[in-house]
DNA sequence: GGTAATTTAGTTGTGTACAATCTTTAAGAA
DNA sequence: TTCTTAAAGATTGTACACAACTAAATTACC
């Protein structure tokens, strides 16, 4: 029994699930990352930056999926608390280095216990978090064509 | 080779690949919404309401997990375009119906479309799509307790 | 029946997201 | 070189998204 709307139901939508659950999940970091004064959107770019040290705001827009749109006010708000400097190449001035402070190297230590407490909120099997990690990789890939 | 800071890792993130994934999605929606002048936000209200044609506010931002702060200027979005009425439940003036039109009915037809074109996009195996959306499933019902 | 607590939407303020556009700088072509 | 084109960020405008709060109506409790 089906009908030329059924793909029109919400319950069978793919992306409907994956924008409900990323945001569910944002929301759960939201306390967590309160206790070290940073927003989601500033705490996936810090983990970069840990990873880096320095980065170009183009860099950081591809690794992070956002525009300079985005990332702008984001990187402008991290240096206001002293978390990265912001600097103009000097080989190439158009280019903007990101760069991690002491005291951003220093918030990694307050951060290290974030994941797993969100790892306790999100109940999946290991076999279930490794085939979902893959499938959305294996999605994000085939964007990047 | 495993240090303590290896969850901060971005590629070991589960919630930062929903996010991206989500996102990337969403703005391959954009082209074809933009035919019917709809956002994904408008759009996915829609998918409820023709499921139903008349919904609550707060079934709505249950359905959708939505609040209200979202939820209202979408729907008067959605009125003023002609798709949705907004009344007070006569019963419970607290409450506020949101109620399909005929024209509301009528943009479905034009809608209909839409779900084969995204799933052009999203190259997935049936399984892969299939698991994807248990998983994401099961993460969401976590989140009702 | 009257007051307190709860429920439902709406409002306000902050922070993303992104398309479109602009500015500056660099690279390429004639 | 000089002019065109491209690249990197920043800015502007629109639309969420949500926390915190407000206002109005209903329910619970005495």
């Amino acid at each position: 029994m089906t009908n030329k709307y059924d793909a029109l139901k919400l319950e069978n939508q793919i992306c409907f699930p994956l924008y409900a659950c990323s945001k569910e999940i944002v929301k759960r970091y939201t306390p967590y990352l309160e206790e070290i004064d940073l927003t989601y959107t500033q705490y996936i770019t810090m983990l970069v930056m840990w990873e880096k040290e320095q980065m170009t705001v183009k860099a950081l827009g591809k690794a992070l999926y956002l525009d300079s749109g985005t990332l702008t006010p984001v990187l402008k708000k991290l240096e206001q608390k002293g978390y990265v400097t912001r600097s103009r190449d000097e080989k190439d001035e158009r280019v903007l280095n990101v760069t991690l402070t002491k005291e951003g190297e220093a918030l990694k230590e307050r951060a290290v216990e974030i994941p797993a407490k969100i790892g306790g909120c999100v109940k999946l099997s290991v076999e279930e978090a490794v085939m979902l990690h893959q499938t959305l990789q294996k999605i994000l890939k085939s964007f990047e064509a």
